[in-house]
DNA sequence: AAGATATAATTAGATAAGCTAATAATTAGG
DNA sequence: CCTAATTATTAGCTTATCTAATTATATCTT
């Protein structure tokens, strides 16, 4: 059977959104402490890359530096994240998580994905394959530009 | 190799915020006449369930009432869609795409359906089928439930 | 058949997540 | 050194969502 990408982007279209809200819905149900979608994602960027900027940050999520900027402020605000000037460039700001922040980053990530995977229970190894395998096609196809590439031009 | 759910599930929270952001981001870029990713749903639901009633949206949507009422009341107010009293009980409206709503559905489809099938230009016959088949099987499983059933009993 | 209960849609009011445009602070370049 | 560019922030707007309360209609119970 012989795909077009037409059809796919068509399927993606119809799917995507489902899984969004779902993603969404399971996110705010857990919450003690409020994550939403964007603070779950911020969270695990700086996690991942101690000491980011905020445009770093607003590259990989995909947003303008002013709501990057916004949702630092309300990380910052619940004690998530601490921000400070750079040392070398004092424009910029680096970005690390407190201990606090990585607290509720493991709960979020441990209970969403725990939801989720009840979700995905019903699925035979083999879809599971399946689908995991399109999700790593995918990845890269989307992924925000400024994501590719850092500041020093260090590939991440 | 053996794929758990939980893998599954990180790798759903990983990559599907990001596309859901690009798909969004299309969207915007082009309206002219704007047409927003609820919007989108909406008139597509409507298209093809025409008399539906508000309820039978939300669920679709997997939206409350009155965040399905006001999308609504925008797509009403941009004479995109006909609200009316239901004949057999008057509490209900039905909803019907007028012709502005169907020509404005279709360029938004043909558009975005254009941009993303551009994205996917890079993939290989065979990589299309994977996500094309990875979509297939977990619509089902992220379909909000008010969606199997509508009021009849009637599955669509 | 009247009154109580349930259902459908809406309104009101709040919050979060985005955007663009403008501003402030700092660095880099001619 | 002064103009450019870059980084972050602020201000102000829109959209999308929610919960709680309201209105209108239908159904059920005696």
């Amino acid at each position: 059977m012989d795909i077009s990408t037409e059809t796919v982007a068509r399927e993606l279209l119809d799917v995507v959104p489902v899984i969004m809200r779902t993603i969404r819905t399971e996110m705010r149900r857990h919450r003690a402490n409020d994550v939403t979608v964007p603070l779950f994602r911020s969270l695990m960027f700086i996690e991942g890359h101690p000491g980011v900027s905020l445009l770093n940050l607003a590259g990989h999520l995909g947003l303008t530096s002013p709501s990057a900027c916004k949702i630092v402020d309300g990380l910052v605000a619940h004690s998530m994240v601490e921000r400070q000037h750079s040392d070398t460039d004092r424009r910029k700001i680096t970005l690390e998580l407190t201990h606090e922040g990585k607290k509720v980053l493991d709960e979020a990530r441990i209970n969403t994905q725990a939801r989720l995977s009840n979700l995905l229970a019903p699925l035979s190894a083999q879809q599971s394959e399946t689908v995991f395998e399109a999700l790593q096609i995918l990845q890269p196809l989307f992924l925000p530009a400024a994501d590719k590439i850092l500041d020093g031009g260090i590939k991440i």
